[in-house]
DNA sequence: CGATATTAGTTGACATAGCAACTAATCTGT
DNA sequence: ACAGATTAGTTGCTATGTCAACTAATATCG
């Protein structure tokens, strides 16, 4: 039961992948993929967000939201701005051409979502909600109590240039 | 509610990119990666499976399979032999090498699943693994009543005449 | 039988994603 | 103030995954 891959890893793979392949046979006449896309899902919930807090509303790489937002402002869907008050970050504003496509990104969600919940009632819906994000905050809680002598937290040894003993190997 | 990205759709993303992420963590030992270690446990299921079999199970592309096996049998994890009843089909075997690292494997799904379940109660889990499931069969369901497969077939050069009618039946 | 279609598997191209290393700007403690 | 740490963002490398085109073997049906 819970010990077997066929429980529950399985099925989020599957849908994932799923989900994946519906958006990008949506999209296939935009000019516009499947991450873009979520990415302006979630512009247009909070318009002029910042690189890093859009990246943590996603818990996504932040590679990823550079490449994907750098691609979205070549096609036009959205503009960046230097941020007055941080001179390190941008603002990101989603221009016309997004605000055009929104009804149709909306209609793509609420089918796909229409879809899964085919003959599924409304209580286990929520349910199953609830479930997965209680799942998901459960593995950053555990991400958090073990920081894995990651980088993320500095020792205050602040050893004088450390910086060569980087060549750790993989195996 | 159903009609935002945020109901489902993100948290089955999200889990799906921690696990990727935990199974590589606890592999990282190991000449083994994620997707090979899920190669695995389907094969622990079903020893002898042939690659198209075991890539309808994992509903995954078949050149996903290819390669993963592939590499699988490059590091002595499988073994491949050429089906005596179809000259197409291989079948795939597990090495000893593989049967060593089964408990390992084991530990580290059901660790995966209890961090996934803490604070969850039983039948909240069965009703997820249920849900999800259908979830999935719904997306399936529409994938095969849409073929949408005519304009995808490229028509192969000299096709001298159409079949009487549309032969639909691909997946 | 023989033409044609279908199937099992491989490969190339490209999209999606994480991690580590990097730059530049900002924050912190003394 | 200012050195060291942290943060926002970018980039290189690699893994994960899909789709389409391809080869070779097999199935179908006149």
């Amino acid at each position: 039961m819970l010990t077997e891959y066929d429980s529950i890893g399985k099925w989020i793979s599957v849908i994932h992948r799923q989900f994946q392949t519906y958006i990008n046979q949506e999209l296939k006449e935009q000019d516009l993929n499947a991450s873009q896309f979520i990415y302006l899902i979630n512009l247009f919930q909070e318009d002029g967000i910042n690189q890093e807090t859009l990246t943590s509303k996603m818990y996504i790489d932040k590679s990823m939201t550079a490449r994907s937002l750098k691609q979205l402002e070549k096609t036009g869907y959205i503009r960046r701005e230097k941020s007055k008050t941080d001179g390190r970050a941008y603002e990101v504003f989603i221009t016309k051409k997004a605000q055009a496509i929104r009804p149709e990104a909306d209609r793509i969600l609420t089918e796909w979502n229409k879809l899964l919940a085919e003959n599924i009632n409304d209580q286990e819906i929520i349910s199953l909600i609830h479930v997965l994000k209680e799942m998901s905050d459960n593995v950053l809680t555990r991400q958090k109590d073990i920081p894995e002598a990651s980088s993320k937290k500095k020792r205050k040894k602040a050893k004088i240039h450390e910086k060569k003993s980087k060549n750790r190997q993989k195996i």
